[in-house]
DNA sequence: TAGGTTTACGCAATCGATTTAAATTTTAAA
DNA sequence: TTTAAAATTTAAATCGATTGCGTAAACCTA
């Protein structure tokens, strides 16, 4: 295709001349402005019809300063949560007239800024964003936030509080986790955490400690493993350094379901039964969870629904002068076999390690 | 943040005026052009980095209606082969300067369409789609062909040849994964299938035909079921429906490793076992075929290799005229527990069904 | 040194939609 | 019939970067 071939858009000045109209009157016809008479409109409107007439949004940013857009941000796209975040929001802002724009950081601060830069270049009207796993600084963050443009965190949120944010009660979400594995049983429980600078990661850590506090179990930072990213392999790690220990505990609580797979692998190819012998509980109710065998137990995270809490607090934020607010969503457990050791206390059961 | 608080963006204006030069030649010294001089080019580039200018890419992309963006529209990014092909365009766009941005069409074509006018309205340089299930149709893209802007179908193409595609070897895949079924020895094979309109899933099923005929083996429309979805109830649908057959065949062969997994767990619930009583190969190389159990053979898919394909195609339509080409890759068996019978066959083994 | 080249840069138009302020027409009240 | 008020519409500026065309200054060459 050569250059001469290309078709030439139709603008708003195709249709006022067509019309013998202004251009003015025709952007204001389109945009539904008061001023403009019921007549005026119509025909303006059936010609741009008839022409194909699309609005040129560069245009329209540029002189607006602003785009229907909303950008997205997150870690990678291909875990099950983030989608689903993804899902809700697309669906929310597709009922508000909003388009979605997705990129990645694959977890890295370069790339974050990157991103961010870019999305601030293409005028989004606002950013919905999950924090790459290593970011504690948040000042690349004040070009948006200086210029109004409204950020709100979702999921992986900062430690500061003049943002605006969703995310779920992550406290509560690793208490119930550990209650869940207690009311299993388990006397010895280790957590396998993610970095604890995240707020997420601390916050299930200090309900894990909690629940331990409360039915008077043993606690020791020895129980505590930390991963740097929740990767499969550190999964393996994890449970490797898990077997070092001088009392192999019988509960696993880990800060995500890849983690736990992982290490449930790892742990049954070492010879030991789950749930019997250790019971392992997972974080995000990701779709493998019920592939696996043992299916896993977890706490269900509410992706979509986060997604769409982001969304309906960016149309807040738009409407009005920009507003600070924070949205926390429940869990739940969900038990499947990595955890159920009521039925299989029905037979005899070998005792348990620790 | 009220109004008023909001910075103002620095502009080529603000640094030709504090220079005391034209705007053109700040523009011009930015973008590298020959014509300025190297003194004048420093003292921009300096003053441009102490001021913090970044330059507008709306106002950019208006007059020069391009923008350095490269628009990926896929189906579902949460499907583990999209979202390495994402990665892979992402890796290559980023050495060549660009930016990528992600948009997904949940297999509706009207998403599809959607979509497709908001990345022509900002201005995207080129596309890179992967088609929508149901499209058959495409005469929505017209508004890129015709304008000049490259378009590059990955993976899912259409079926017409006069636009650039990368894909992979669909034939030889569904002949090898077939073949591989032979070698394992099964004697009748099954087929799920995508719907035949996409080219690629009709030239696994081709490739399919082709093994058994090569191998004498039998063929039988009865066979072949096809899926609208490839999705896990689909899996277990096309297996209860396998089920029904006179005679359960020894091998199957699916379109893709969500409809193997499903169909597998299906049918070992049913009491057959996998692989002695049916053999099964999926398709794509999806991470979770090594985390069931048994773990699943397929065909390995270099998605992240053609993403990175695709991305070359698009910077070499942006360098010259818009060349239309085709890139095909090919793909291997991976063999694991799900066809593994020579092992198996080392015991006593219960014969074959069929 | 006159005339021709280069080099380096500025002017002003342009991309297409929006918007302010002003002009024009219509309506309605006096 | 006037005239103020209301309802429409328009002209022109604007958003910020790019670019065709023009030109002054510096540099050559014969």
């Amino acid at each position: 295709m050569s250059q001469e071939d290309k078709k030439k858009d139709i603008t708003i000045y195709d249709l006022a001349s067509e019309l013998k109209i202004s251009a003015s009157t025709v952007s204001r016809a389109l945009n539904d402005h008061f001023s403009i008479g019921a007549e005026t409109k119509k025909a303006v409107r059936k010609l741009a019809k008839e022409k194909g007439y699309r609005t040129n949004v560069i245009a329209s940013s540029l002189r607006t300063n602003k785009s229907s857009t909303i950008g997205i941000m997150v870690t990678w796209i291909n875990r099950p949560f983030i989608s689903s975040l993804i899902a809700g929001a697309e669906k929310a802002a597709k009922e508000a007239g909003y388009q979605v724009i997705i990129t990645q950081t694959h977890d890295d601060i370069e790339m974050e800024k990157a991103n961010l830069k870019m999305l601030y270049g293409i005028r989004v009207s606002a950013l919905i964003v999950s924090l790459a796993m290593e970011t504690n600084d948040y000042s690349h963050f004040d070009l948006f936030l200086d210029n109004g443009i409204p950020v709100i965190f979702a999921d992986r949120i900062p430690k500061k509080s003049n943002v605006s944010m969703v995310n779920i009660n992550n406290f509560n979400a690793g208490f119930d986790a550990t209650q869940h594995l207690i009311d299993q049983g388990c006397k010895r429980i280790a957590h396998f955490g993610g970095l604890p600078h995240q707020t997420l990661y601390e916050d299930r850590c200090f309900g894990y400690k909690a629940a331990l506090k409360k039915n008077n179990l043993y606690e020791g930072e020895e129980l505590i493993i930390y991963a740097n990213q929740l990767s499969a392999d550190e999964g393996k790690r994890l449970a490797e350094q898990l077997l070092t220990l001088d009392i192999i505990p019988d509960g696993i609580f880990c800060a995500n379901d890849t983690v736990a797979i992982s290490a449930m692998k790892y742990l049954i190819s070492q010879g030991y039964n789950v749930p019997e012998d250790i019971a392992i509980i997972g974080f995000n109710d990701d779709p493998i969870c019920q592939l696996i065998n043992p299916t896993l137990s977890t706490i269900h995270h509410p992706a979509e629904k986060l997604g769409e809490y982001a969304v309906a607090q960016v149309l807040l934020a738009l409407e009005k002068d920009y507003k600070i607010a924070t949205t926390t969503l429940d869990t739940y457990v969900v038990q499947r076999g990595s955890t159920d050791r009521k039925i299989k206390q029905m037979k005899p059961l070998k005792s348990n390690i620790g």
